[in-house]
RNA sequence: GUCCCCGUCGUCUAGCCCGGUCCAGGACACCGGCCUUUCACGCCGACAACACGGGUUCAAAUCCCGUCGGGGACGCCA
């Protein structure tokens, strides 16, 4: 529960923000809102946004993860303005502070060995006592230290937290207030026995180097602040202000996860499934922030206007997905969120992405941006309106792009099977269009109303059989205003081959 | 287990700091209606929540305490 809001406390001349993932897969939706966060604020304070890739831990970072992450902010259109910066480059940093910490005695060697420690963990859990390292070594003679590790004795660094009573504090932006008691921190490991810094470390290290003023993060976090302020004090850095997010949890309230969730966690999975990358931004920033206006349609400029650290969430938001749903692939939010865009955004741009989708299953046609660019345009105007994704425009839209698309199944059963007279009626009805003097929505619709009337026939049975057979669909736009769009031509053709959706067996 | 965080409709959330205007508002989803010889859009309407228990108070979603529930952190991972 919100009880108080803390100020932003942008002083600094400069804000500086950087988004830090680790290459160990995709970009997921949960880093991809951080990192929407992180340029939003920046964007906001005409700040500095960072992409520094954090790939030390190289067993598992791979190269196809680095390039994943980059295809995934700039599809997004999160367009950083430094890096990407490796961490990896900036180990010879992190050991020198190391070197230092252990030098101005904020930090000393540890010999304990593994096998030791995992020991006396493991007989804490027993006893089920909380585990804190018993700094035996930090009592340690410095001179016998150093002899020690003169003599090659293994050993690694441990950063050497202030004794006694007392407490670090700090004041996150979203989270308020924040206290941890000194006694409370162990002496943590900051460079392993082979030389290589640890996470807290280097992440500290790197954001001193980079200039960062505000860490925006995830929630994960938060507990490691405390140490890493530590870090800063000891090192004589200035301490940046803190923001967390809250975490985005699935239905069963369980971190989201590839390995659990699979691809509806990737951005690329939108990418693929035609999510315009702006309803995605849109729909994440929503998932745990929230103006208290109750807008939720932003353009790029009202969103970086209206972002404020201030309205999110300190409660974790749910990904509402439900594995296996029929009807939803994805949370019905998004989806919502991107038909929005798809009926409301301005035509000739929403043209850019149904002329991607056209072109990937084969079905562009050059002229749509010449000659028939005015036709193009008009038929993404009349059928967008019931359209989720863009790859409704290729699979509900086919027939207006191609002469190659199925008859759906309830369509070709309810509207066509059910009436066998439709076989003989609609090629009828095509010669009459034939002959029609001008293609027009009052000519074609007075030619077929005519045509019913004057044979006595039922129009919905007419109607929608034609729609049936010359979209492929049972539901769509005025029946009139589709007809005109898909042509003369094609519309006749497709009319006179009604026989053959009919099985031979029933041919009279 | 220890430390920390969180808890308003199914979901995202407004309201909470500065108690009354909240028998709790919006959005998505769901259901019904209007529109449409289709479906969608649009419009109208319905359903639906202050985790629980104690206090404080004339009055509590809002303040205090406790309980329960959920999450995170406790590595020579990042």
């Amino acid at each position: 529960m919100r009880v108080s809001h803390c100020q932003e406390g942008v002083t600094m001349n400069e804000v500086r923000v950087r988004f830090a993932p680790s290459p160990t897969g995709y970009l997921h939706i949960g880093g991809a809102r951080t990192a929407i966060y992180n340029w939003l604020f920046a964007r906001k304070h005409k700040g500095t946004f960072i992409l520094r890739i954090e790939d030390t831990d190289t067993e598992r970072s791979t190269s196809e993860s680095i390039q994943g992450i980059l295809d995934g902010l700039e599809w997004l259109g999160i367009t950083w303005d430094e890096g990407p910066y490796f961490q990896s480059a900036n180990v010879g940093n992190h050991r020198d502070a190391a070197s230092r910490l252990l030098e101005s005695g904020h930090a000393y060697r540890c010999f304990c060995s593994k096998e030791e420690l995992d020991a006396k963990r493991e007989m804490a859990v027993r006893k089920k006592r909380p585990y804190k390292y018993d700094r035996t070594c930090r009592r340690l003679d410095p001179d016998e230290s150093a002899r020690l590790a003169a003599e090659g004795r293994p050993h690694v660094i441990r950063f050497a937290v202030p004794e006694g009573p007392g407490s670090v504090r700090f004041s996150d932006i979203v989270y308020g207030d924040m206290e941890r008691n000194l006694e409370d921190i162990e002496d943590f490991v900051i460079l392993r026995s082979d030389g290589t810094p640890l996470y807290l470390l280097s992440n500290a290290v790197d954001d001193i180097h980079d200039g960062i003023t505000h860490v925006i993060r995830g929630q994960d976090g938060l507990a490691n602040t405390p140490r890493q302020i530590l870090i800063y004090e000891a090192l004589g850095a200035p301490i940046p202000r803190f923001a967390h997010m809250p975490l985005t949890l699935d239905l069963k309230k369980q971190k989201i996860s590839k390995r659990t969730h699979g691809e509806v966690v990737a951005v690329h999975f939108y990418r693929e499934h035609g999510f315009l990358p702006w309803a995605l931004v849109n729909y994440l920033v929503l998932l745990g922030w929230h103006t208290s206006d109750d807008r939720e349609f932003f353009t790029r400029d009202e969103l970086i206007e209206a972002f404020s650290l201030e309205g999110v969430s300190r409660a974790n938001s749910i990904f509402n997905y439900q594995p296996g749903d029929k009807k939803f692939f994805t949370d019905p939010k998004a989806l919502s969120i991107n038909a929005h865009y798809i009926r409301t955004m301005p035509v000739e741009e929403l043209a850019a992405y149904v002329r991607e989708e056209l072109e990937e299953a084969e079905l562009w046609n050059a002229e749509y941006e010449t000659e028939k660019r005015e036709w193009f345009l008009h038929v993404i105007d009349l059928i967008r309106a019931r359209y989720h994704t863009l790859k409704d425009f290729i699979s509900h839209g086919r027939a207006y792009f191609s002469e190659h698309y199925a008859i759906e199944e309830k369509a070709l059963k309810k509207n066509l099977l059910r009436h066998k007279e439709l076989r003989e009626i609609l090629p009828r009805l095509a010669d009459c269009l034939d002959e029609l003097e001008s293609w027009d929505l009052v000519g074609v619709e007075q030619a077929v109303r005519d045509f019913i009337d004057g044979q006595g026939l039922d129009s919905g049975m007419v109607i929608n059989g034609i729609r049936a057979i010359v979209t492929g669909q049972s539901v769509g736009p005025g029946l009139f205003d589709c007809l005109v769009a898909i042509g003369r031509e094609q519309v006749v053709t497709r009319l006179r081959k009604t026989p053959l959706i009919y099985p031979p067996e029933t041919s009279a």
